[in-house]
DNA sequence: GATGAATGAGCTTTCATTCAT
DNA sequence: AATGAATGAAAGCTCATTCAT
């Protein structure tokens, strides 16, 4: 039957991809490894000589689809030195792979932090490494001088990624649509003229009067002068 | 032995009280009712008799700890009527709760989502009360001219609470220390200017420039003045 | 509160009907003593102070239940002492009680035969009284020359009773209508004059071909005789 | 130990013959899941390999059981055309299997009516097949006319199963013992008859004496011929 | 390399019944 | 007479995991 349908490399991924779908259908612990080893069309102790466990099996699909993530960054970001554009690409491209993959993302977020032993894992080095790519974009933001050099960086990620994950958490549940460019623009507009209207008006203001004043007093002087 | 403990009010918070540790110390899943009734030094039957099901339990730990979020709320923003000062007592709460309380913390925010009938559930009523009090600050904000009138309030909302989740999440599982006012100033600075430093430097050398031209055209006329 | 309702026997009696309400309409498995209580207004405790188990409790629905169909039968029985109409009348009698009562006929059916030690409980007298009264008509019948004098009475008595027991069930269970009228006249008909056919055609065919393939029979034979 | 005891098949058939035993000595409800395993020998977790319920347990005992009822009767019925002893042989054939399996009936009878959802399942559609044998066999003798034209054929058929499951009731509780061939004689004699003593019992009589009388006529000549 | 039968501990939930107050 | 809190045993069912073949 199954027994002659590959390779070992061939019968783990196709494990793998299994796994993949009924996690992120149904959830991790909704899923039983009977469930996927019959879908695979083997028995349950053949996915056991691939997989030690159920939790690696979560992980590796994890780390597999981490992994994804990163292609074709490269070549995107290429060529795209202004900060400004290359923050709005890697928010976009995130938002665009929610927009995709849904229920991966679903999945993801959902048993990311529940991982045990989280801290230090694989799996967290491949997320650092997946929010890094925005780090150092601020950081060379910075060095470049369009950013302000006191930012907290570490936030920022947080504050872009954990607020996207938030944002659009309904659209991950089904709920919805999800316009990415406009998404895409408003959390650049956010951070980039923050969310105060009085320094401006300040500057505005004080310009402005400062502006009128000293005209004034140009123009009085200059009849005084004319008079004269 | 246990069986004249109290009355049933007493004996339903001994239970919630109990199940709120449990659920917290170990996750939801990990938590089994058998558990939960020793802890409280019953058998598994009288729990039943004040809680329909395990999931209840869990649903009414969690919607006293939102309420219990509520409290002190209305006089600590009494008289905080600036929008600034509004939003960062509203952050710097925020973050008090999480440092004093991670595990309900970490709890909440791994089965929050996890909730089935999540969409549309007393709980995510509360949870939209609980984040509405910063939505309300920011069309305050809005209205009183302190904010854009173009704000997307909801994503603001979520880059707030979606950010601090994220960036505290070491902390709830147990890594370091938090510096509440610390983090407090940094993401009121991080919103109240945003990340940019060019457009504040524009209007300042504009400002300038105009400043400097304009004193320097009054000081000649001045001298002028002077010297006729 | 419920404390002062009534007496002994009042309490006693709201209860039962309780029970009976309850036991008919989801059975007596999945009908619990709590839900009794409850239905009733008191505890559990309470009922316990009636009845020593759920099981009796079903046994006195039951019993309450059997002496009420002896309710008016010795009047309607009154006065019809033809065979014929009096089997008619007990049977459509029969008929029109599992019309009125289908669920508690149901409980009946049900619960009757399943229930332990029924061979000689008080239960089954009654049961033995309500079906004897059809026994005497018979007996009656007999007695009277209106009937076979061999008739096999008990196992008529049960065809009868069984027969409409199952004949009705569909419509215990909530299928159909009942229309006692006509089964009564089947069922009458069917005993007064048996499933056969022209049974004197039949009886006489058989009766002349098997004559008269004696008699040939005989000829041959004497003829034998004769000639030997 | 007893992992090995053989194939799938037999292990199936083992467990479906336990649990045939449980279910007819103390009924379904008073058998436990962990019994059936326990007498197999395995744990509990094995037999819900197979099974995937109790109650499909339970509905696969009866559909086996049902199923076993068919076997022979084509052979048993063949050849026999005539009504009367068509009747007779599949009455006869019904009290036979009770005689033989009292348990099983028992727990037939019991269980039957209370299937959930029984209107419609597979097995009322066995139970049809069973009956409907009856149901032709009167049919037929309609056509052949034999019967009458007008006969409630299926109130005739419930009469016949309804009477004798009542009429045997206490022999499957354990109490006497089963005559089947005088049970036979005496339902296929009530409806052959009826009940009343008209017309028939007289050509029934002057046919069983003319016949007799023949008969020991046609006895003494062939003595007579075998003599000579 | 794959099978697949078997495990065994654990889970949530139910309920008739008891008894001190 | 009534309360109502508590019991305790059992039930049906699930599932990750193992291991002899």
């Amino acid at each position: 039957m199954s027994s002659t349908r590959g390779t070992k490399e061939q019968r783990v991924a196709e494990i793998l991809q299994t796994a993949r779908e009924l996690f992120s259908e149904r959830g991790y612990e909704a899923t039983s490894m009977a469930e996927v080893a019959a879908r695979v069309g083997v028995v349950e102790g053949t996915v056991y000589k691939y997989f030690e466990s159920k939790r690696e099996l979560l992980l590796l699909v994890l780390t597999q689809w981490y992994e994804s993530l990163f292609e074709g960054y490269e070549q995107d970001l290429e060529g795209v030195r202004d900060t400004h554009a290359r923050m709005r690409l890697l928010i976009w491209r995130h938002l665009r792979t929610m927009r995709d993959n849904p229920d991966l993302c679903r999945l993801t977020f959902n048993e990311f932090r529940a991982e045990q032993g989280y801290h230090g894992s694989p799996l967290q080095k491949l997320n650092r490494a997946y929010t890094e790519l925005l780090v150092e974009a601020l950081q060379a933001g910075i060095a470049a001088g369009a950013l302000r050099d006191d930012l907290p960086v570490t936030l920022l990620r947080d504050m872009i990624f954990g607020g996207i994950e938030h944002y659009i958490w309904p659209y991950l549940c089904g709920h919805g649509e999800l316009e990415i460019d406009s998404i895409t623009d408003q959390v650049c507009s956010l951070l980039w003229q923050g969310i105060g209207k009085a320094d401006e008006q300040n500057y505005q203001r004080n310009f402005e009067q400062e502006t009128r004043r000293l005209s004034e007093l140009a123009e009085r002087l200059e009849q005084k002068l004319g008079t004269s």
